[in-house]
DNA sequence: TTATGATAATTACCTAAGTAAATAATCAGG
DNA sequence: CCTGATTATTTACTTAGGTAATTATCATAA
Protein backbone atom coordinates (compact mmCIF):
# COMPACT_ATOMS: atom_id res chain seq x y z
CA UNK A 1 0.00 0.00 0.00
CA UNK A 2 1.15 3.48 -0.34
CA UNK A 3 3.04 4.21 2.46
CA UNK A 4 1.32 7.66 2.59
CA UNK A 5 -2.19 6.24 3.07
CA UNK A 6 -0.72 3.36 5.02
CA UNK A 7 0.75 6.04 7.63
CA UNK A 8 -2.79 8.14 7.53
CA UNK A 9 -4.35 4.73 8.50
CA UNK A 10 -1.80 3.65 11.13
CA UNK A 11 -1.70 6.73 12.91
CA UNK A 12 -5.39 7.24 13.30
CA UNK A 13 -5.78 3.68 14.64
CA UNK A 14 -3.21 4.60 17.22
CA UNK A 15 -4.60 8.00 18.00
CA UNK A 16 -8.10 6.54 18.61
CA UNK A 17 -6.83 3.86 20.76
CA UNK A 18 -4.81 6.79 22.59
CA UNK A 19 -7.85 8.74 23.19
CA UNK A 20 -9.91 5.73 24.33
CA UNK A 21 -7.09 5.19 26.98
CA UNK A 22 -7.56 9.08 28.11
CA UNK A 23 -11.27 8.90 28.27
CA UNK A 24 -11.35 5.78 29.87
CA UNK A 25 -11.23 7.55 33.22
CA UNK A 26 -14.56 9.18 32.52
CA UNK A 27 -16.10 6.16 31.47
CA UNK A 28 -16.48 7.44 28.06
CA UNK A 29 -15.55 5.98 24.40
CA UNK A 30 -13.60 8.93 21.53
CA UNK A 31 -16.76 8.55 19.66
CA UNK A 32 -19.17 9.40 22.08
CA UNK A 33 -17.43 12.30 23.61
CA UNK A 34 -17.43 13.70 19.93
CA UNK A 35 -20.90 13.36 19.96
CA UNK A 36 -21.20 15.05 23.99
CA UNK A 37 -18.68 17.96 22.40
CA UNK A 38 -21.00 18.49 19.77
CA UNK A 39 -23.90 19.00 21.34
CA UNK A 40 -21.87 21.13 24.27
CA UNK A 41 -20.98 23.43 21.96
CA UNK A 42 -24.11 23.50 19.69
CA UNK A 43 -26.85 23.58 22.22
CA UNK A 44 -29.98 21.25 21.35
CA UNK A 45 -29.28 19.45 18.00
CA UNK A 46 -31.13 17.18 15.96
CA UNK A 47 -29.67 13.81 14.70
CA UNK A 48 -29.53 14.84 11.02
CA UNK A 49 -27.15 17.79 12.47
CA UNK A 50 -25.03 15.99 13.96
CA UNK A 51 -23.97 13.15 11.46
CA UNK A 52 -23.74 15.95 9.09
CA UNK A 53 -21.10 17.88 10.97
CA UNK A 54 -19.88 15.14 12.29
CA UNK A 55 -19.62 13.40 8.54
CA UNK A 56 -20.65 10.03 9.13
CA UNK A 57 -24.13 8.36 8.15
CA UNK A 58 -27.44 8.53 10.49
CA UNK A 59 -26.67 5.23 11.47
CA UNK A 60 -23.78 5.87 13.35
CA UNK A 61 -25.57 8.83 15.13
CA UNK A 62 -28.76 6.78 16.17
CA UNK A 63 -26.55 4.22 18.03
CA UNK A 64 -24.26 6.77 19.49
CA UNK A 65 -27.26 8.98 20.78
CA UNK A 66 -29.36 5.92 22.04
CA UNK A 67 -25.77 4.64 23.84
CA UNK A 68 -25.81 7.85 25.75
CA UNK A 69 -28.53 8.01 26.40
CA UNK A 70 -29.31 5.29 28.54
CA UNK A 71 -25.81 5.85 29.92
CA UNK A 72 -27.37 9.41 31.27
CA UNK A 73 -25.42 11.59 29.60
CA UNK A 74 -28.23 12.57 26.80
CA UNK A 75 -31.93 13.30 26.65
CA UNK A 76 -34.20 13.63 23.40
CA UNK A 77 -37.11 14.81 22.52
CA UNK A 78 -39.40 15.60 19.18
CA UNK A 79 -39.21 18.54 17.92
CA UNK A 80 -42.44 20.47 15.91
CA UNK A 81 -41.60 18.48 12.74
CA UNK A 82 -42.10 14.81 14.53
CA UNK A 83 -39.81 13.09 12.21
CA UNK A 84 -37.11 14.60 13.73
CA UNK A 85 -35.46 14.12 17.02
CA UNK A 86 -33.89 16.84 18.95
CA UNK A 87 -31.00 16.08 21.39
CA UNK A 88 -29.54 17.95 24.86
CA UNK A 89 -26.88 17.41 27.46
CA UNK A 90 -28.64 16.46 31.05
CA UNK A 91 -27.24 18.37 33.93
CA UNK A 92 -25.00 15.27 34.88
CA UNK A 93 -23.53 16.19 31.62
CA UNK A 94 -23.33 19.31 31.99
CA UNK A 95 -21.31 19.44 35.03
CA UNK A 96 -18.70 17.21 33.86
CA UNK A 97 -17.82 18.31 30.67
CA UNK A 98 -15.71 20.45 31.61
CA UNK A 99 -13.45 18.25 33.47
CA UNK A 100 -13.50 16.07 30.53
CA UNK A 101 -12.41 18.48 28.01
CA UNK A 102 -9.68 19.51 30.06
CA UNK A 103 -8.29 15.68 29.97
CA UNK A 104 -9.34 16.28 25.71
CA UNK A 105 -7.11 19.24 26.04
CA UNK A 106 -4.12 17.35 27.79
CA UNK A 107 -4.54 14.66 25.11
CA UNK A 108 -4.41 17.25 21.98
CA UNK A 109 -1.84 18.75 23.74
CA UNK A 110 0.75 15.83 23.88
CA UNK A 111 -0.81 14.01 20.78
CA UNK A 112 0.42 17.05 18.20
CA UNK A 113 3.23 17.96 20.78
CA UNK A 114 5.64 16.48 18.41
CA UNK A 115 5.44 18.95 15.71
CA UNK A 116 5.86 22.97 16.09
CA UNK A 117 2.76 25.33 15.76
CA UNK A 118 4.19 25.65 12.05
CA UNK A 119 4.36 21.95 11.29
CA UNK A 120 1.04 21.66 12.23
CA UNK A 121 -0.84 24.21 10.69
CA UNK A 122 1.35 22.55 7.25
CA UNK A 123 0.17 19.02 8.25
CA UNK A 124 -3.48 20.27 8.46
CA UNK A 125 -3.11 22.26 4.91
CA UNK A 126 -1.67 19.18 3.53
CA UNK A 127 -4.31 16.94 4.72
CA UNK A 128 -7.12 19.15 3.47
CA UNK A 129 -5.33 19.42 0.12
CA UNK A 130 -5.65 15.90 -0.16
CA UNK A 131 -9.04 15.73 -1.16
CA UNK B 1 -11.31 18.44 19.17
CA UNK B 2 -8.15 19.82 17.91
CA UNK B 3 -8.70 20.40 14.18
CA UNK B 4 -5.38 18.62 13.50
CA UNK B 5 -7.09 15.16 15.19
CA UNK B 6 -10.32 15.76 13.67
CA UNK B 7 -9.39 16.57 9.97
CA UNK B 8 -6.86 13.05 10.37
CA UNK B 9 -9.71 10.89 11.48
CA UNK B 10 -12.10 12.83 9.22
CA UNK B 11 -9.67 12.35 6.41
CA UNK B 12 -9.53 8.33 7.35
CA UNK B 13 -13.50 7.38 7.55
CA UNK B 14 -13.31 9.11 3.97
CA UNK B 15 -10.15 7.15 2.37
CA UNK B 16 -11.57 3.82 4.02
CA UNK B 17 -14.95 4.25 2.05
CA UNK B 18 -13.46 5.14 -0.77
CA UNK B 19 -11.17 2.22 -1.30
CA UNK B 20 -14.09 0.03 0.20
CA UNK B 21 -15.78 1.08 -3.01
CA UNK B 22 -12.77 0.99 -5.37
CA UNK B 23 -12.25 -2.43 -4.29
CA UNK B 24 -16.28 -3.80 -4.35
CA UNK B 25 -15.67 -5.05 -7.81
CA UNK B 26 -13.21 -7.31 -6.84
CA UNK B 27 -15.56 -8.73 -3.68
CA UNK B 28 -12.71 -7.30 -1.18
CA UNK B 29 -12.61 -5.15 1.64
CA UNK B 30 -9.89 -2.66 2.42
CA UNK B 31 -8.63 -4.66 5.42
CA UNK B 32 -8.63 -7.96 3.52
CA UNK B 33 -6.84 -6.64 0.67
CA UNK B 34 -4.42 -5.37 3.52
CA UNK B 35 -3.56 -8.87 4.97
CA UNK B 36 -3.66 -10.22 1.35
CA UNK B 37 -0.98 -7.94 0.15
CA UNK B 38 0.81 -8.69 3.20
CA UNK B 39 1.13 -12.44 2.32
CA UNK B 40 1.55 -11.57 -1.39
CA UNK B 41 4.76 -9.50 -0.45
CA UNK B 42 6.02 -11.69 2.07
CA UNK B 43 4.89 -15.41 0.90
CA UNK B 44 4.23 -17.60 4.09
CA UNK B 45 3.65 -15.71 7.16
CA UNK B 46 2.12 -16.64 10.96
CA UNK B 47 -0.90 -14.72 12.15
CA UNK B 48 1.96 -13.47 14.67
CA UNK B 49 4.04 -12.21 11.78
CA UNK B 50 0.69 -10.53 10.24
CA UNK B 51 -0.74 -8.33 12.73
CA UNK B 52 2.49 -7.16 14.41
CA UNK B 53 3.62 -6.23 10.50
CA UNK B 54 0.31 -4.14 10.49
CA UNK B 55 0.39 -3.03 13.97
CA UNK B 56 -3.40 -4.34 15.21
CA UNK B 57 -4.00 -6.47 17.47
CA UNK B 58 -4.17 -10.60 17.29
CA UNK B 59 -7.96 -10.80 17.44
CA UNK B 60 -8.17 -8.59 14.29
CA UNK B 61 -5.99 -11.05 12.27
CA UNK B 62 -7.88 -13.79 13.44
CA UNK B 63 -10.90 -12.96 12.25
CA UNK B 64 -9.74 -11.75 8.73
CA UNK B 65 -7.80 -14.61 7.82
CA UNK B 66 -10.91 -16.62 8.99
CA UNK B 67 -13.21 -14.35 6.96
CA UNK B 68 -10.49 -15.00 3.82
CA UNK B 69 -10.29 -18.39 3.99
CA UNK B 70 -14.23 -19.35 3.67
CA UNK B 71 -13.74 -16.71 0.65
CA UNK B 72 -11.28 -18.86 -0.98
CA UNK B 73 -8.16 -16.36 -1.03
CA UNK B 74 -6.22 -17.83 1.38
CA UNK B 75 -5.31 -21.37 3.11
CA UNK B 76 -3.65 -22.44 6.51
CA UNK B 77 -1.53 -24.58 7.99
CA UNK B 78 0.48 -25.72 10.74
CA UNK B 79 4.22 -24.71 11.37
CA UNK B 80 6.53 -27.54 13.42
CA UNK B 81 5.67 -25.05 16.32
CA UNK B 82 1.99 -26.29 16.88
CA UNK B 83 0.85 -23.15 17.74
CA UNK B 84 1.73 -20.89 15.04
CA UNK B 85 -1.04 -21.00 12.23
CA UNK B 86 0.84 -20.11 8.67
CA UNK B 87 -1.04 -18.44 5.80
CA UNK B 88 -0.69 -18.56 1.83
CA UNK B 89 -2.37 -17.31 -0.67
CA UNK B 90 -4.40 -20.17 -2.75
CA UNK B 91 -4.15 -20.11 -6.54
CA UNK B 92 -7.37 -18.50 -7.02
CA UNK B 93 -5.78 -15.55 -5.00
CA UNK B 94 -2.69 -15.53 -6.94
CA UNK B 95 -4.13 -15.24 -10.41
CA UNK B 96 -5.90 -12.61 -9.12
CA UNK B 97 -4.01 -10.61 -7.39
CA UNK B 98 -1.72 -8.51 -9.82
CA UNK B 99 -5.58 -6.91 -11.34
CA UNK B 100 -6.47 -6.00 -7.58
CA UNK B 101 -3.06 -4.43 -7.50
CA UNK B 102 -3.96 -2.59 -10.72
CA UNK B 103 -7.32 -1.28 -8.89
CA UNK B 104 -5.23 -0.58 -5.66
CA UNK B 105 -2.33 1.41 -7.66
CA UNK B 106 -5.32 3.74 -10.01
CA UNK B 107 -7.04 4.68 -6.71
CA UNK B 108 -3.88 5.64 -4.53
CA UNK B 109 -3.02 7.96 -7.40
CA UNK B 110 -6.10 9.54 -7.62
CA UNK B 111 -6.10 9.62 -3.17
CA UNK B 112 -2.47 11.32 -2.89
CA UNK B 113 -2.55 13.20 -6.68
CA UNK B 114 -3.97 16.73 -5.36
CA UNK B 115 -0.27 16.82 -3.81
CA UNK B 116 2.43 16.98 -5.51
CA UNK B 117 5.74 14.53 -4.88
CA UNK B 118 7.15 17.10 -2.55
CA UNK B 119 4.06 17.42 -0.47
CA UNK B 120 3.58 13.88 -0.20
CA UNK B 121 7.02 13.52 1.40
CA UNK B 122 6.49 16.33 3.65
CA UNK B 123 2.92 14.93 4.95
CA UNK B 124 4.73 11.63 5.30
CA UNK B 125 7.20 12.59 7.33
CA UNK B 126 4.92 14.92 9.65
CA UNK B 127 2.93 12.19 10.04
CA UNK B 128 5.56 10.14 11.05
CA UNK B 129 7.11 12.70 13.12
CA UNK B 130 3.58 13.34 15.06
CA UNK B 131 4.13 10.26 17.59
C1' DT C 1 -58.33 16.12 -0.09
C1' DT C 2 -55.76 12.72 -1.25
C1' DA C 3 -51.93 10.46 -3.58
C1' DT C 4 -47.06 11.03 -4.30
C1' DG C 5 -42.60 12.08 -3.39
C1' DA C 6 -39.14 13.67 -0.11
C1' DT C 7 -37.03 13.63 4.47
C1' DA C 8 -35.73 11.91 9.47
C1' DA C 9 -34.85 8.25 11.89
C1' DT C 10 -34.46 3.41 12.60
C1' DT C 11 -33.60 -1.57 11.76
C1' DA C 12 -31.01 -5.39 10.18
C1' DC C 13 -26.86 -6.92 8.81
C1' DC C 14 -21.97 -6.41 7.58
C1' DT C 15 -16.69 -5.07 8.19
C1' DA C 16 -12.99 -3.37 11.35
C1' DA C 17 -10.92 -2.58 15.50
C1' DG C 18 -10.29 -3.07 20.53
C1' DT C 19 -9.95 -5.59 25.50
C1' DA C 20 -10.01 -9.46 28.58
C1' DA C 21 -9.97 -14.05 29.35
C1' DA C 22 -9.41 -18.88 27.83
C1' DT C 23 -6.92 -22.61 25.46
C1' DA C 24 -3.20 -25.01 23.76
C1' DA C 25 1.53 -25.80 22.78
C1' DT C 26 6.28 -24.95 23.92
C1' DC C 27 10.17 -23.87 26.75
C1' DA C 28 13.22 -23.41 30.84
C1' DG C 29 14.79 -24.57 35.52
C1' DG C 30 15.10 -27.24 39.20
C1' DC D 1 10.85 -35.17 33.92
C1' DC D 2 7.70 -32.25 35.78
C1' DT D 3 6.03 -27.69 36.84
C1' DG D 4 5.50 -23.00 35.99
C1' DA D 5 6.04 -19.33 32.75
C1' DT D 6 5.65 -17.83 28.08
C1' DT D 7 3.78 -17.66 23.53
C1' DA D 8 0.19 -18.20 19.62
C1' DT D 9 -4.22 -18.24 18.75
C1' DT D 10 -8.98 -18.03 19.76
C1' DT D 11 -13.46 -16.72 22.02
C1' DA D 12 -16.71 -13.54 23.83
C1' DC D 13 -18.07 -9.11 24.06
C1' DT D 14 -17.79 -4.06 22.92
C1' DT D 15 -17.30 0.30 20.13
C1' DA D 16 -17.32 2.45 15.47
C1' DG D 17 -18.27 2.62 11.01
C1' DG D 18 -20.81 1.35 6.59
C1' DT D 19 -25.10 -0.01 3.19
C1' DA D 20 -29.81 -1.16 2.10
C1' DA D 21 -34.33 -1.26 3.27
C1' DT D 22 -38.24 0.24 6.27
C1' DT D 23 -41.27 3.38 8.91
C1' DA D 24 -43.26 7.62 10.03
C1' DT D 25 -44.08 12.23 9.00
C1' DC D 26 -44.38 16.15 6.07
C1' DA D 27 -45.20 18.95 1.90
C1' DT D 28 -47.12 19.57 -2.35
C1' DA D 29 -49.51 19.13 -6.67
C1' DA D 30 -53.44 17.29 -9.01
Amino acid sequence: MNPLIHEVFQKTRLLQKELNQALKQHNLFASQWTVLYCVYRHGELTLTDIWKYLNVEAPTITRTVTRLETLGWLRTFAGKDRREKFVQLTEEATAKLPEIEATILAFEKRAVGSLTEEEQNLLLTLLKKME
